[in-house]
RNA sequence: GCUCAAGUGGCGGAAUUGGUAGACGCGCUGGAUUCAAAAUCCAGUUCUUCGGAGUGCGGGUUCGAUUCCCGCCUUGAGUACCA
């Protein structure tokens, strides 16, 4: 019988999906485990290999974790709302829905055939009203709730008014809009409903704001900081300019200090959590307010300017000697006096065309301009001239630096271009070659009142005589901002918020969902407002509480419904609860299954989510604990991220060309660069190791090709063109093992075939490649190892995988490839190693003409063999080393067929060992061995150390720690037998050469080493 | 610039507490089988001037270092000069 994976891998994974096999039940008496792979946007592009990396390590694990006895939730769905379907509908006009649900029927096919044991009764989609209808219901909770730092934790809003009708604002200590003035009990019930509602959304975790936001013209909508790659739209590359709209937000910074304390707690990367607190970014320093000396433009009647700036080093106020400011700074313009006006302008002018990234990472460029300006040092009363310098950004912290020369090297780098005193406040530190950024073990000098202070010490005494001038205060900083949660899109959730009087108000929860409204085109309105603005039937009647056309509006029982829908990270912030109980219609989830499954146990995801998903589900998690709905803090206990899959890019060489004296181009003109177009050059060793331009010999004959190709008969062997070859991608499916180029094929690709039906190729002999069919030629392509991703064309489809080598095979070899966090390059070639492993397994177990199973009594080695392999296997699931426990495998499957065991004893426990990873084949051999139950729930085989007893050691003899030969010992022979052995053993006699060894080294069980 | 990873044969990688470097697999070479091919099986495969050398480079600790320490180089990922 041979081994048919095709059908095999077919009859089970029917047959999991008829029985529901890995359907999770609710309640149980087991233990629970939650194992979650991080939510797939399904893109129309599919699968390729890279994907299942991760699905196929979590299942591992949640199969393992079955065979051990745990009641294992194991979910997949979709993040089904996003940006890709709607510019695919943008240009198609179809909707959105239908080519998600074409691209979930895809993503669907390509996983059940990889044989996952997810459980898809549990499945979510975000774009599905039964599930958005809980996202809406969440943001109104945000909405209706608001954070008090007293009891540090998010409480109703009703609590806030009852305190505000009560006693005013004074005593409540929020985390709210910093500009809120204070009010009196009898001020709030004065203050109309308008009124409230305005001071209300100043202290609501969800809360309608005046943002400057990445606006984006080109795609017509607002990008997160993380969707600009150099100062453009990391889609598409279009500009993006500061822009500022009314957009929601989430108070995400009231949970800085929790967020931050909580990645303690958890069981993930160093390196992850690290991001996680840099994005956080907790400073602790002081507020530092400077006063302006008024001059000719800054001497406004009545009111002085005064620069505030956030400084960690208030210890070295007595070293500042200049303010920088950036140059995007309101105060500029107001302080900037008449004779430096035009070179101030000129260089605000000059830094809007850096990107913010050109100006953070470039430090070697130092510019800056002085404002002629000066504002006055707090405790000296010393003029301090104000510059605008480029290296402050004016988005973080006040946008001004208090610049200290000595202490900080950008800052000396500053004053030293600009010969700006650089007073030196340490004691005893050598402040001429470079300035002194520690904190330890300084001593402060020159410094007034803080002289011969240390770090610590100075920082308290400077904050306590600025708070005593009232210039300034002691202060935690967070970077972490509100994080704004509108997008001006289509297919998002909509919210469920009209407006009356410009004022947002709630749809009651009973009435959820709100639909997304069909509209015509995806595009925004030619007003510039978002695509929903479109929509026909879009306003909210609040008696009969439904969505209605918006000819109705009439702004006192009918009202405009928002136009905004939320982003991405809305629907994907709380999907762990909604698997716990997928289908409840009355609440997110039961209190019954929450508290069985609590939180994810183990979160298998890409590194890409470290800073958005990661941070906000946990906010959002932390939320819902405060306000009572969960009782967890952190929704992902362990989390591991997987390397990313490489994939291996070819490039094939199209022609430019540069004439370096255009006048010779007489007789032919541009006519003859004309007929020069669309001609690839065959890969060589002279392009590769950018030698083309030297190859004298191929150049020539290449230029007389192009003469050819031109029709040039003339004698001018064109010595002033230049050829530059430029590298261009080409999909790797028309691409063999030995780099060469399938040129049918690549000219008749339905997308791309029309741009290379007139193309010519030449070859490496400088020759054109003729495409009849007996032409030897061979067109050769450049490979390199890049990110696999469509735009790069060297993506890998595992479909045509799992029909040649099956989903078994597929699961094997990624394992295999090697660590699961590390980046590793893609090569199918080396599947055949892991298949014609199979193979022997399969003959292992299937003689010719049926099983070859026997009642044996198992050998010593065929049980070594077994516990052995229990061992490494379950110790490489645990620490998450499958490509060891592949090896493993190999190892083992190799041992039993050189041992000819046929042992039911032994190859049955090892079907169990295997099924985590090759599920298919294991299950088939379980049920030929006369089982009617699915191996998925077998126990895992118990490990027993007797059968690994050794009675002797093969013993590494060294000398000077150089192993040079072995030699076979009783595992009890003692040290001084050891010695005596060895030392008489013909072949130390040899290596000795009539040498004594100084000494020898003895660790029974372990190495030999004879020193000397 | 900063932060975090990672550098081992032709390639992917292994060596889990400092103890036989290169397991396992790909590729390659030779052989068996076959009319032939595929498939399968067997043997070999770090380099080498055959003394040795060798885990990015230079030092150090140790009887012994891929593993620990110091300094550097390269590549990748992230990034917000947090003052």
């Amino acid at each position: 019988m041979n081994y048919n994976f095709n059908e095999i891998e077919k009859k089970w994974q029917d047959h999991w999906a008829k029985q529901q096999t890995f359907k999770a039940k609710n309640t149980s008496d087991l233990p629970k485990y939650y194992v979650l792979d991080m939510f797939p946007y399904p893109s129309g592009a599919g699968l390729h290999v890279g994907h299942p990396l991760g699905y196929i390590a979590s299942d591992i694990y949640a199969r393992y974790k079955r065979h051990k006895g745990f009641n294992v939730l194991h979910p997949q769905g979709y993040d089904s709302f996003g940006l890709p379907a709607e510019q695919y509908a943008i240009q198609t006009g179809q909707h959105p829905a239908v080519t998600t649900e074409e691209n979930i029927k895809t993503y669907r096919r390509q996983l059940d055939q990889i044989g996952f044991s997810f459980d898809w009764s549990r499945e979510v989609r975000t774009s599905d009203p039964s599930y958005y209808k809980w996202t809406q219901w969440i943001f109104i909770q945000l909405f209706e709730s608001w954070y008090n730092i007293d009891s540090n934790r998010a409480e109703s809003i009703d609590t806030l008014i009852s305190v505000f009708t009560a006693e005013g604002n004074a005593k409540v200590n929020a985390v709210c809009d910093d500009a809120i003035s204070l009010f009196s009990a009898a001020d709030w019930n004065s203050f109309s409903s308008k009124e409230q509602q305005e001071i209300l959304l100043k202290y609501r975790l969800t809360y309608l704001a005046e943002t400057e936001v990445n606006w984006c013209p080109a795609l017509g909508t607002v990008l997160a900081n993380d969707e600009i790659v150099n100062g453009v739209s990391e889609r598409g590359g279009h500009a993006v300019m500061r822009k500022k709209m009314t957009q929601w937000s989430m108070r995400i910074s009231a949970y800085a200090e929790r967020l931050l304390k909580g990645l303690d707690q958890i069981d993930w990367t160093d390196s992850l959590k690290e991001s996680q607190r840099n994005w956080i970014g907790k400073s602790v320093g002081a507020t530092v307010k400077f006063k302006v000396i008024p001059n000719d433009t800054a001497s406004v009647e009545g009111e002085l300017h005064q620069i505030p700036v956030f400084t960690t080093r208030p210890d070295t106020i007595f070293g500042v000697s200049f303010m920088t400011l950036a140059p995007e700074h309101d105060l500029v313009s107001q302080i900037t006096t008449d004779d430096h006006k035009a070179e101030v302008e000129a260089y605000i002018k000059a830094t809007a065309k850096r990107s913010e990234r050109d100006r953070i990472a470039d430090v070697k460029t130092i510019t800056g301009a002085f404002t002629g300006a000066y504002a006055e040092h707090p405790f000296t009363k010393e003029p301090i001239p104000v510059w605008i310098g480029d290296y402050v950004l004016a988005g973080y912290g006040t946008g001004a630096v208090m610049s200290v020369p000595c202490g900080d090297q950008r800052d000396y780098d500053f004053a030293k271009h600009f010969n700006i005193p650089i007073p030196n406040i340490f004691e005893g530190i050598d402040i001429s070659e470079e300035a002194y950024g520690a904190k330890d073990n300084v001593i402060i000098a020159n410094s007034d009142f803080l002289n011969g202070l240390s770090y610590k010490e100075a920082t308290k005494k400077a904050i306590v005589a600025l708070e005593k001038l009232e210039q300034g205060e002691g202060k935690t900083n967070y970077r972490l901002r509100g994080a704004v949660f509108s997008r001006q899109r289509y297919w998002g959730e909509p919210f469920p918020v009209y407006y009356v009087n410009d004022m947002p108000q709630m749809i009651a929860k009973e009435h959820l969902p709100i639909r997304l409204p069909e509209i015509e085109k995806y595009l925004p309105t030619e007003t510039g407002e978002p695509p929903l603005g479109r929509a026909d039937v879009w306003a909210w009647c609040t008696e009969t509480n439904t969505v209605v056309a918006n000819t109705k509006v009439n702004n006192t029982t009918i009202f405009p419904l928002e136009l905004n829908t939320m982003p991405g990270w809305a629907g994907s912030s709380w999907y762990f609860f909604r698997y716990m109980d997928a289908q409840n219609d009355a609440v997110f989830a039961s209190e019954n299954a929450l508290n069985y499954w609590e939180s994810v146990d183990l979160y298998i995801g890409g590194s890409e989510h470290a800073t958005g998903h990661l941070l906000y589900s946990r906010f959002w998690v932390k939320f819902l604990k405060d306000r009572g709905f969960v009782k967890i803090e952190e929704p992902f206990k362990k989390l591991i991220n997987q390397g990313m899959i490489l994939g291996t890019s070819a490039f094939m060489y199209r022609l430019s060309y540069i004439y370096i004296n255009e006048s010779e181009i007489d007789e032919t003109g541009t006519e003859f660069l004309f007929k020069l177009k669309n001609i690839y050059i065959s890969s060589s060793e002279s392009l590769n190791n950018n030698e083309f331009q030297s190859n004298i010999d191929y150049l020539g004959k290449l230029k007389s090709t192009l003469k050819e190709i031109a029709g040039l008969s003339n004698n001018n062997n064109l010595e002033d063109l230049t050829i530059i070859p430029l590298p261009i991608h080409v999909k790797v499916q028309y691409v063999n093992a030995s780099n060469e180029l399938d040129i049918p094929g690549l000219k008749n690709d339905s997308e791309f075939g029309e741009d290379y039906k007139n193309a010519i190729f030449i070859s490496d002999d400088g020759g054109i490649i003729s495409l009849d069919g007996d032409s030897s030629d061979v067109f050769k392509v450049s490979r390199e190892v890049e990110k696999m991703s469509k735009s790069k064309y060297n993506v890998v489809n595992p479909d045509q995988i799992v029909t040649d080598y099956g989903a078994d095979s597929l699961r094997l070899y990624e394992m295999f490839l090697g660590p699961l966090e590390q980046a590793k390059p893609w090569n199918t070639a080396g599947i055949t190693g892991v298949h014609g492993f199979l193979k022997k397994l399969w003959k292992l177990y299937m003689g010719e003409d049926g099983l070859n199973i026997t009642e044996a009594t198992p050998t010593k080695d065929n049980l070594k063999t077994l516990h052995k392999t229990i061992k490494k296997v379950e110790e490489d699931i645990e620490s998450f080393s499958f490509n060891t426990s592949v090896s493993t495998f190999m190892i083992a499957v190799n041992e039993l067929i050189a041992q000819k065991c046929t042992s039911k004893e032994i190859l049955e426990p090892f079907l169990v060992l295997l099924s985590p990873y090759a599920p298919h084949i294991t299950e088939e051999l379980w049920h030929q061995l006369g089982h009617q139950h699915s191996i998925s729930t077998t126990p895992f085989p118990e490990f027993d150390a007797q059968h690994l007893v050794e009675s002797s050691k093969n013993y590494p003899i060294s000398f000077n720690g150089k192993m040079k030969f072995t030699l076979e010992l009783p595992m009890e022979m003692q040290k001084e037998d050891i010695e005596k052995t060895v030392m008489a053993h013909e072949k130390t006699i040899a290596h000795l050469e009539g040498r004594t060894p100084k000494k020898v080294i003895i660790i029974p069980g372990k190495i030999v080493n004879i020193v000397g």
